[in-house]
DNA sequence: TGTACATCAGTGAACGCGCGTTCACTGATGTAC
DNA sequence: TGTACATCAGTGAACGCGCGTTCACTGATGTAC
């Protein structure tokens, strides 16, 4: 039995036992969800600091709990990086998905459908710049993650951020706007811009322009992206 | 006086004392151009490992010095990275050059002019390839580098390798290809695709993939970029 | 239903590691007389 | 030209730090009889 707290599943012992707060000291023996404990201050430490932040010793101290008392859930730091690293994506996932929603469905097929790409760019541009952290660090683990995807990292939808793309882009191609032998590869295209886009808003030269200039650039990039597909 | 070996200045003494070789014990008792050993071992850590590799304690190691040592020449592990940083972007820089010296100066404006953006995208994807660590370390450091261009970061033309692109869209422009008030800001969209695709190759999804596919697929995102423009 | 028992989540202490950095020093070098 | 001297590049030893990880343990919990 299992629920959802912010986006963490909790495991509620056999019935009902009132998840503990991670903030406070446990009275009881046993934490109850230590594993969720961990991954939740890993997102917390990934959201201030990268990947790097994502600190064993550090994310145990934050729930309490002895250092070692992390390896009954985790093999080593990787295996809960890589556990912060899927929720990340999937809060990636999850934002992209809420400006889906957004998208209106009247108007032309062709319309609805270049909408919707435009959506995914948007919010993942917008992440990128509200949660730095948290961004690099969905991307900062490759050797298995990306190839080998795991539930884990899909939004509510079930989908991951790279499928979701793909999706906008079939879209694309239904609409008749795309033509399909253009179509194999070309999340590569749109990825690589707009993720090249967020790198220079996050790190590069365009670190520390205002709001405004970031949404006319991020608007020239999405319509460069449009034109060129 | 100074001479040219291997890219690093090499600071003579007085008139002419044969410059130690680095890897070798000295047998003076100073050593002469640490300043450069020590940057050029820098080099060689981010060329294996990225800017985290550029280790203080293993590039004194390296010169065959004792660690503290590094501090008659660097403020602290961070002026040297910057300084490693410096030299990755001046052989970025070097390699953009090289590649737009293959331009054919024959054929219309218009041509020629296009062939040198996509020489300057060439080189950059080219440079990310083969020597991905130095690649991440020229755009590792970023809170003074990217603002105040120094001279170190420049190639043997005197262009860093942002001016290098900067120059090939005012080609552009000059040549007709590109309206002139499309031309502020390009920079970035062009870099954006670029650097983006950048990451792909290295980090990401398409880290794997041979060379024939790496260079169809940077094909694409050019002919995105100079379309999309 | 009560009791003995096995399980295994979390403990406490310790390890070895490599890092960046500071200290007081030494002695070859280049310079001033 | 020779000699006394100041400079300052490199030394040797040590510091405190925080990390990941291992060890033998303990004791609350849930379960089998």
């Amino acid at each position: 039995m299992t629920r959802e707290v912010d986006g963490v599943h909790i495991e509620t012992e056999h019935q009902m036992v009132t998840p503990r707060k991670t903030t406070l000291k446990r009275s009881t023996y046993r934490h109850g969800d230590l594993h969720n404990a961990l991954v939740q201050a890993g997102i917390e430490l990934a959201r201030g600091g990268g990947p790097d932040a994502v600190v064993l010793r550090e994310a145990t101290r934050q729930v309490g709990v002895a250092p070692n008392a992390a390896y009954r859930h985790f093999a080593d730091r990787r295996a809960l990086l890589l556990a912060v690293c899927a929720v990340a994506q999937a809060k990636l996932a999850e934002a992209m998905e809420a400006e889906l929603a957004k998208v209106p469905s009247e108007g032309s097929r062709s319309d609805i459908a270049q909408a919707t790409l435009r959506a995914v760019g948007t919010a993942y541009l917008a992440f990128a710049k509200k949660e730095p952290g948290l961004f690099r660090t969905a991307f900062s683990v490759h050797e298995d993650l990306q190839r080998a995807t795991t539930p884990d990292m899909a939004g509510p939808g079930g989908l991951t951020p790279f499928q979701i793309l793909g999706a906008a882009l079939d879209k694309l191609v239904d609409a008749g706007v795309l033509p399909p032998e253009r179509r194999p590869g070309a999340e590569f295209l749109a990825w690589s811009a707009v993720h090249g886009l967020a790198m220079l808003l996050l790190d590069g030269p365009l670190r520390s322009i205002d709001t405004d200039l970031t949404q006319a650039i991020s608007e020239r990039v999405l319509r460069m992206v449009e034109n060129g597909l």
